[in-house]
DNA sequence: TTCCTTCTGCAATCTCTTTGCAGGTATTAA
DNA sequence: TTAATACCTGCAAAGAGATTGCAGAAGGAA
C-alpha cells in the first residue's frame, strides 16, 4: 500500500481503521465525517465516530485527505489526489455541480497580481444558482 | 427610521434590540452572533444570545443582513448595503483582506455563460495566502 | 381600554466535534 | 523473545455553537 509511506514517514501507522477510512473517502467522492462512518459500518460496524474524526484529522495532516465547505455548516472531505475541481453549489436545489479548476485561472491569476494573495478555490464552493433553478 | 419599513410590511416591529442587533451589524463590519451580542451588550447588558440569533435571521429575512463564511466554522454577519467585496482570508494569519467584487467579474462570467450557474461571490470567502505569508 | 400578534429572556435541548482515559496493538530495542 | 515505548481505538464525558418551548412583556389595531 503507497499510502503507508505517507504515514510511517512521521511515525504513523496504517490501521485498519483508518485504511477504512480514506477507502470511504476514496469511495464517496465527498463526504461529511458522518457519511464516513456510515459507510465505514456496512462492513465495520464496531468503528466509532471519534475514530473516524481522528483519522480524518490525521490523514488530512498527511496530505492523503483534503476538507472543503460546500453548504453552510460543516465540512466535507475529499481524497487529496481528487480535489482537482470546482464546486458549484446551489442554494436552492442543493445541486453540487463541478467545473474544471482552470475555469478560475484568469481569477486566481488577477489575484496573485493584484494583492499577492495565493487563492486555494477549492477549499470553499462557489456559491449560487444552478441552471435549473434560475429559470 | 427607513429599516422599520422593510419589517412593517412583513407584519415585523422594529424593537430595540432588533434595532440594536442591526446597529452592531452595521458598526462591526463583519461580525458572529457572538460578537454582535457582545457589542450590543456593552450598552444593553441585558440582551440574551438567543435574541440575537433570531433576529439575525429575521433581518437576513427581510434583506437587511446577510451572511458569509469566512472561516472553517460558522457564519458571520453583514449589513447588506455594505457587502460590496470580496473577502480574502488567509489561512495562515488569519487576516481577512479586501478586494472590489468586480475581480471576480469575468469569472462570474465565465460561470454563467459555460454552466449557467448564477455565481454569488460573497457569500463564501476567498481562501488562500495572503502576501505576508507567501513569503 | 380590549384583543391579538409579535417579541424577549430564560432554560432546556440539540447537533456537531473534541477530549480524557484505560485497554489494545504495532514497532523498536535490548 | 521479551521489554519498553509510542501509537491507536472505543467509550463516555464534555464543549461549542445554535435552536426551541414557554410564559410573560410589549407593540399595534380598533
Ligand atoms: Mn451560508
Ligand atoms: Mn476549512
Ligand atoms: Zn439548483
Ligand atoms: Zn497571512
Amino acid at each position: 500500500m503507497a499510502d503507508q509511506h505517507e504515514l510511517r514517514e512521521k511515525g504513523l501507522r496504517l490501521t485498519p481503521q483508518r485504511e477504512l477510512v480514506l477507502q470511504a473517502v476514496r469511495d464517496l467522492g465527498h463526504a461529511t465525517p458522518e457519511e464516513v462512518a456510515e459507510k465505514v459500518r456496512a462492513t465495520h460496524p464496531g468503528i466509532n465516530l471519534s475514530t473516524v474524526y481522528r483519522n480524518l484529522e490525521t490523514l488530512e495532516n498527511v496530505g492523503l485527505v483534503l476538507h472543503t465547505h460546500l453548504g453552510h455548516g460543516g465540512a466535507t472531505y475529499h481524497a487529496a489526489e481528487e480535489l482537482t475541481h470546482l464546486h458549484l453549489v446551489c442554494s436552492i436545489c442543493g445541486d453540487i455541480g463541478d467545473a474544471p479548476i482552470d475555469t478560475a485561472a484568469n481569477f486566481v491569476n488577477t489575484l496573485s497580481d493584484d494583492y499577492g494573495f495565493k487563492t486555494d478555490v477549492t477549499h470553499f464552493a462557489i456559491y449560487g444558482t444552478c441552471q435549473k433553478c434560475s429559470k
